[in-house]
DNA sequence: ATAAATGCAAACCTTTTGCACCCTA
DNA sequence: TAGGGTGCAAAAGGTTTGCATTTAT
């Protein structure tokens, strides 16, 4: 069905590349413009999709309304710094028993939850 | 500071006139209008703002980008339908010492937490 | 050869803003 | 009567789409 487009890996690659970070189509377009790789922002915006409906990658919306991706689409929690606004993720805290006490407090099937703590992270901590 | 303007009122009271509903501007702005109440879409996106700044309602990002209005600006969970996308409040399942949790786990000062659950509501179950 | 992918520009949608006019304290 | 508030229309973001062209299989 899907072709393999050089676009498209380096998409991928340069996600893999920069762990732990969450990127808007606009950083992945500028990030991969600026290494020489020149690719159009409406090709990354595809591309994000198609890799997203192949559950290679995640997404996250923003209380801005910017959508961000992820590496990855397993379940994990996000913490939101307060003070630098950046996005982490967190697989410590991840507790799919909230479902189950939710189904039991609710008496309705749930199906999956999305946690996003707001905090201080470690680097703007540090930097008080 | 602020005047006590008809509109103002308007958009505030068709909020609370429609308890567990949550609306995007453009519903009230439609709502409104629809009642005879003539209001611009500026008008109702600029005093939703305002009331949310007064912290008279809430507000919510949806996973499509699309904001949301809320009647309350108290925490609470959200459930949402997987089958018909309406949102609903949630007091039941709210649990702050969820933050304390993280706070160990983390080593991080945590401040607030959004959960959002995912599964299907009352209404939808009942058709079935 | 052909189905898929790309680049570009235009279109879209939601939200914000500038400005002239209006209204309330 | 002054400083909010309103309506309108234009602008601003972010994302999607149409179309002609290029590319992978």
């Amino acid at each position: 069905m899907y072709k393999i487009s050089k676009q498209r890996e380096w998409i991928y690659t340069y996600m893999l590349e920069h762990p732990g970070q969450h990127f808007s189509a606009e950083d992945i377009f500028a990030g991969l413009n600026e290494m020489g790789k020149t690719v159009s922002l409406a090709t990354v915006y595809r591309n994000l999709k198609i890799l997203q409906n192949e559950h290679r990658i995640g997404s996250l919306m923003l209380t801005s309304g910017k959508q961000v991706f992820d590496q990855t689409c397993r379940p994990h929690d996000h913490l939101i710094c307060t003070h630098c606004h950046r996005v982490y993720d967190v697989d410590m805290t991840y507790d799919r028993s909230l479902e189950r006490k939710a189904e039991n407090q609710l008496q309705l099937p749930i199906e999956s939850h999305s946690l996003i703590l707001y905090g201080i992270c470690a680097d703007c901590l540090k930097e008080r």
